[in-house]
Parts: structure tokens; C-alpha cells; sequence
DNA sequence: CTTAAAATATGATAATTGTCATACTATTAG
DNA sequence: CTAATAGTATGACAATTATCATATTTTAAG
């Protein structure tokens, strides 16, 4: 079992607050998995009874809508704590996460959390501010999800997965997106992101390399994105 | 200037964690305000420096959208509080906030708000826990919106206007919303939210009485927003 | 290596929705 | 009371998007 005290990724989020004798303790309680691409960590309406911590590779966080779509509401990556807001509330998770990658977390138990809520003011700060940022971060995309069109939310989401995760050397997107899933993420049909990827393709703002994607010309895709 | 510890919505808010003393300071440091229906409370952008306790009355949480449409993102009413979320990231208003009907509110200063946070845990939590619920809300809201056609979100916000805030004598719809508005509520065309209720109107499921809109039906309507 | 299955791609078509024009109605200002 | 304005309503049309059908390509299984 690794020590948190000398996991990187503990920086970039709110247990970047605890000190050392508190770091050895989750150290002492948590869990470590190994979670394969296409795998979940845990599905909508399961009891998460903690908080997992992202050490390694990127989810999707997704939720299935009434006609039986799976909606994609978040992706999160290494340093993001999961479970967060289930937690807190003390309700079954609202959302899936399922694992785009080959991924590494961590499981902290409840107790331990609420224990820190309780004395170190700062972690409570810390998740507050998160949540608040995921609340605002919400709301903004929920009014760009409404009122674009599907190709601006298409050219919107390959900027954001760009800037977010990276690119290859080959200038394909880092990230592994089947269409389905690219498709779910700006809320359209399978067909339809394909054929406007095909578009954009012919047009010669992104070039399609077999299933991956690369930007040519980020420029274009802003304006596009308004 | 009125007494807090007598307000009886302070019993819905996060506000009903605080003590007789922090009651007290709040009544003494708190502004009451009458906002006239159409009136901003604060506007998208600004710096609010505290939050307000919404004593009487309704309010639109709004954005504007990069085309310039109004999307409403959530109706707020008596025992709601405003800004919360600002005052915990440290960041301007993310929507704006008008009255639609004459409205009561106060306005707690961010440093008196502060102190509470460090002091009264059950208050922290409370306010988290409201927090975590918009998150949830907001995240619900943004799969209803994406994936389901308009008329099926408008048939939802329909009986979700008539649940949250109830009917008149003659069965209309309590809460006032011009069918701009409505349409900011669904995200969709001012027209095509005008067409689509006159159709409801010819099949029956709703009346139309002047601007004003009675569900007749509700169970289809249910239906209808799946 | 070969076959089956899944993912990607494209065409044809229908349904949905937005836009612009215009009419009607209610509200407000003078 | 009357005119002006804002809000509501409807038609015509175009643009967007979903759906279904069907190739084609890639991946996985035997």
C-alpha cells in the first residue's frame, strides 16, 4: 500500500490540506484499484460509502437520460476526487463514472472524510470551493448545451478536450473518445456527430486519422464555437 | 428594521442552523430591500459582497447565452438564499438574478457570513449541503435539457411550475411568466414555445386564459414529458 | 487466418425547430 | 380616450437534426 504523503497527484485536490499525521492515517484506511478501460468505478444509484481520489487515467462521469441515451455530464482526471457531493448530501451517486482508461484510484472510507470535515477547516474549504466550481461549471454548460447549435457544441467540446487532456505527438487528441461517446458528450445522435466530423474533416479544420482526431485549425473552430 | 429571530423563513434556509446571538448579529448588520417585479437583485458578472435571503416573492437565475438569449437556469423562492456560491468560490455573480413579482429580501454582509463558516459547523453544512442539491439539480437539469425534444421539456416545466409553486382559484398557473420567459425556462425559439402551447390548448391538455396557463390534463402531460 | 461482431461512415428521408413576416391583443403613456 | 408599444399568435419557409437503412472498416473471438 503506497503512502499518501508521497502521492503527487494529493496536491491537486482538496486533501492537499491535510497534514501529515492526517495523511497517514488514510493512508492506513484507504484501498487501491486497478480499474480497466470501460470499466466502472460505480454506477448511478449505487451507495459509494466514500470518496475516490484519481491517481491515474480519465472517466467519464455520465448519467442516462428517460429515451436511454448515457448523457455525458463531466470528464475527470488524475487529482479529482470522486463521490464528493453523494458524500455530503448522503445519497446514492447521481452519475456513473466509468473508466476511459486504464486507470488508478484510491478509496477513502466515509467515516475518515466526515472526520476531516470536522477538524481541519481548511479541507472543508477546499471541497466547498470545489463543488462550488463544479456548480458554476454546470450551469455554464448547461446554457452552451441549450442554446448552440450541435456543431458549435461540437467544435466547443474537441477545443475543450484538446486544452484538457493534450495531444499526441501525430496532433491527435490524447484522449480516447469512441464517436458514441463524443456524441454523448454534446448531446446528439451517434450519425450526426460522425457526419459533421466528416465535415469538418473535408473542410480541413480537423483531420481524421482512423478513429482518432486532430485539430488543424483551432482558429476556425473558436469562431465556429462562438 | 426587523427581527430575524422572528422571520419565519429563515426555517427553510441553511439560516436555521444559527443561534439566538448570531441571530441577533444578523438582524443588526442585515439591509432590507423591496424589489418591484422586473428588477434585478444583482446582475451576472458583479461582485456581491454578502447574500441575499429571499423573504418574499419569486426570482429568475438567468445567463445570457452567447447569442444573446436569456436561458434561466432555476426559479428561487421564499427561504431560498442568493450568492452562496459566489461568496464561498470569491467570485462575481455567474447569473443574474431579477424579480418576477414584487419581492422582500435581505442582504447579509460576506464577512458576518464568514465568521458563521468558521464558527457554527452545523451552518457549514447546511450550506454544502443546499450547494451539493443545486449541483445535483443542475446536473439532472442538463440531461433533461439535452437529451429531451421541447415539447417534452416544455410539458415538464409546466407541472414543475405547478408543483413548486402552485395554482390560482381557476386553476392557472400561480407563478406569472411571459412566454419569453417560459421559453428561456425550455430553451427554445419565444415562438415555438407560443406554438407549442396553443397546440396543448387544442387538444385540451391545457387551457389558455388570456396570458395565463391552466394544466387540464395532467397525467398526459406526464406522459408526454416522459 | 477467418469469421463474427462492433464501430465508423454515408445516403435518404422525415421530424423538429428556428427565423422572418405579419397580424392581433393587451398594456401603458400622454 | 387614443396612440404607441410590448406581448401574444400564426403562417410560410429554411435549417437543423434524428431516424432508419446500408455500406465499409476495424476489432475481437475462435
Amino acid at each position: 500500500m503506497g503512502k499518501c504523503e508521497q502521492c503527487i497527484v494529493r496536491e491537486f485536490s482538496s486533501l492537499k490540506a491535510l497534514n501529515k499525521e492526517e495523511l497517514i492515517r488514510i493512508a492506513d484506511c484507504k484501498t487501491s484499484f486497478t480499474i480497466k478501460k470501460g470499466e466502472p468505478i460505480f454506477e448511478e444509484g449505487e451507495s459509494v460509502n466514500g470518496i475516490f481520489c484519481i491517481k491515474d487515467g480519465v472517466c467519464k462521469l455520465s448519467k442516462l437520460s428517460a429515451n436511454g441515451k448515457d448523457q455525458i455530464v463531466k470528464l475527470s482526471k488524475p487529482g479529482e476526487l470522486l463521490g464528493q457531493r453523494s458524500l455530503i448530501s448522503d445519497e446514492p451517486a447521481n452519475l456513473s463514472a466509468v473508466a476511459l482508461e486504464d486507470m488508478e484510484v484510491c478509496f477513502i472510507p466515509k467515516n475518515e472524510i466526515l472526520g476531516f470535515f470536522n477538524n481541519n477547516n481548511q479541507f472543508s474549504m477546499n471541497v466547498m470551493k470545489t463543488i462550488c466550481g463544479d456548480l458554476k461549471d454546470a450551469d455554464d454548460h448547461m446554457v452552451s448545451m441549450v442554446q448552440k447549435s450541435v456543431k458549435e457544441r461540437l467544435a466547443e467540446t474537441l477545443l475543450y478536450l484538446e486544452d484538457t487532456f493534450g495531444k499526441n505527438e501525430d496532433g491527435t487528441l490524447h484522449i480516447q473518445l469512441s464517436r458514441e461517446e463524443l456524441a454523448g458528450m454534446i448531446g446528439t445522435a451517434t450519425e450526426s456527430c460522425i457526419r459533421l466530423l466528416s465535415e469538418l474533416n473535408k473542410t480541413g479544420w480537423i483531420d481524421l486519422i482512423g478513429k482518432k482526431i486532430a485539430i488543424v485549425d483551432r482558429n476556425k473552430l473558436k469562431r465556429m464555437a462562438e
